[in-house]
DNA sequence: GTGACCTTTTTGTCTATACAAATAGATACA
DNA sequence: TGTATCTATTTGTATAGACAAAAAGGTCAC
């Protein structure tokens, strides 16, 4: 029923995480595993290869497989898109625009996004509410060069995370995540106090070396926090097919 | 040279990320790809099987390999043991505890942990300092049923969270991420202003459905911020050996 | 002792083949 | 028309065997 190599991979991974196999420990050479499930040589390989794959053991030639040192760093972050983020969670999700403007990046912004001052931009604020209620407040960057179509984009119905997220092709991305004050302006917007705790999400998307877009959203610290998992034993499964089958 | 299976892999991966490919596209099936690729079709479908597990394709049976819908979302976070994070990038670390307690769970903190009243709990308040200035307030609790041997340590040499990760085997960890202002207390204690914006982590780390340990590092805004990133096409990789290799 | 070379162990990759499982689409049938 | 059944396609799993590559450890000549 069980796959085998699944349940050979079950098998080890059950006595690592009870500590029978401590970090450091030998496991058991393929020949001997494969003499202990009764399979072929590949079917071991593949369980182990999995493993390893996750980070759970460290395989060298000649010297053989051991357990790998736990590590409880690397959280897996949900951070989503502020409007996909409310839908799933069954919000209602709105945003104003209040700001749009095309300009060119001075030096000390060029400086921070890694660009060359003088490329062309659109700056966007924009303001977040959920259920009604402010609960981010946008700052954005784009890149008109890399997005030319942002241009003529008047983000009235769809807001620019998701749009964007379309119109990228793939990318990677870079995120920190601060604590910082709310200075006047701020405060007003988001209907909180002026010096109140707010947590800043900044990110940044490039594809290939150049950067997209970079965005900063605020969020009143009483209504928001940012939520992550490790779990040794699970990788990421995705089963939704995209939307649109292109051929 | 290369492995033909990260060739293929590669190529997919590349077709994927710049876009000539885009979410929703049908991927050749395996019998045209190993055609192309003058190889056999384990091969093939083990560069597939990789992408699919990294989350790039979707794969089903009779319809084909389809390009996924990306997600920006799952960010890897670094969030690491406060003492082995400032060690890695270099800086000096010092801890003070400042409470060290045994007491019983009372009904409000055994319902937050998702534990039983009255279960006897090692309470423990500590400061941490970077290059000698206050860089975190840490609140921890511990379940001294799970983790008998903390009843006897004074964690006085090696902070609490490093000493927890040799004791505990394996495990599975919440991390909630939090912006809170300081009181007094805090402010005092983290030489900065009551009112001051405060980055909170609190992680609460399991082992098989039983509560190890639950804590709150709460950091001054304005020497503390959490990075991660998103790069869809690498795995994480780990190639350092645990230090004791035990037999 | 030191370096060059060989042997052994263990993992890494690849092939060719086989059958199983899922399932979309076609076909037969009531 | 609707339903049950068959068929073809595609991926999933597994096998047995082969050779390659890394690297520890041994051997031998110098």
């Amino acid at each position: 029923m069980v796959p085998i190599h699944q349940r050979i991979l079950k098998d080890i991974e059950s006595k690592i995480v009870s500590g029978i196999w401590p970090p450091g420990h030998r496991i058991p050479v393929e020949h001997e595993l494969l003499k202990e499930y009764q399979c072929s040589r590949m079917t071991v390989n593949k369980a182990l290869s999995t493993l390893a794959e996750r980070g759970m053991i460290i395989r060298r030639r000649k010297l053989g497989s051991f357990v790998a040192s736990r590590q409880i760093d690397r959280t897996v972050m949900d951070i989503q898109d502020i409007s996909t983020e409310a839908e799933l969670a069954g919000h209602e999700h709105s945003h104003t625009m209040l700001m749009r403007k095309v300009e060119r990046l001075d030096a000390a912004t060029a400086m921070r996004l890694g660009e060359t001052m003088g490329a062309e931009i659109l700056r966007l604020h924009c303001l977040h509410a959920v259920d009604g209620k402010a609960n981010a407040l946008e700052r954005r960057i784009i890149m008109l060069d890399l997005v030319p179509s942002a241009r003529t984009e008047s983000f009235a119905t769809v807001p620019p995370g998701k749009w964007l997220l379309d119109m990228v092709p793939w990318s990677k991305a870079r995120h920190v995540i601060r604590a910082v004050s709310a200075d006047a302006t701020t405060a007003r917007l988001l209907e909180t106090e002026r010096g109140e705790a707010c947590l800043t999400l900044i990110r940044q998307t490039w594809q290939s070396s150049r950067t997209v877009t970079y965005v900063e959203f605020i969020h009143p610290g009483d209504r928001f926090q940012f939520a992550g998992d490790f779990h040794p034993n699970e990788s990421r499964t995705i089963d939704q097919l995209p939307q649109g089958i292109a051929s």
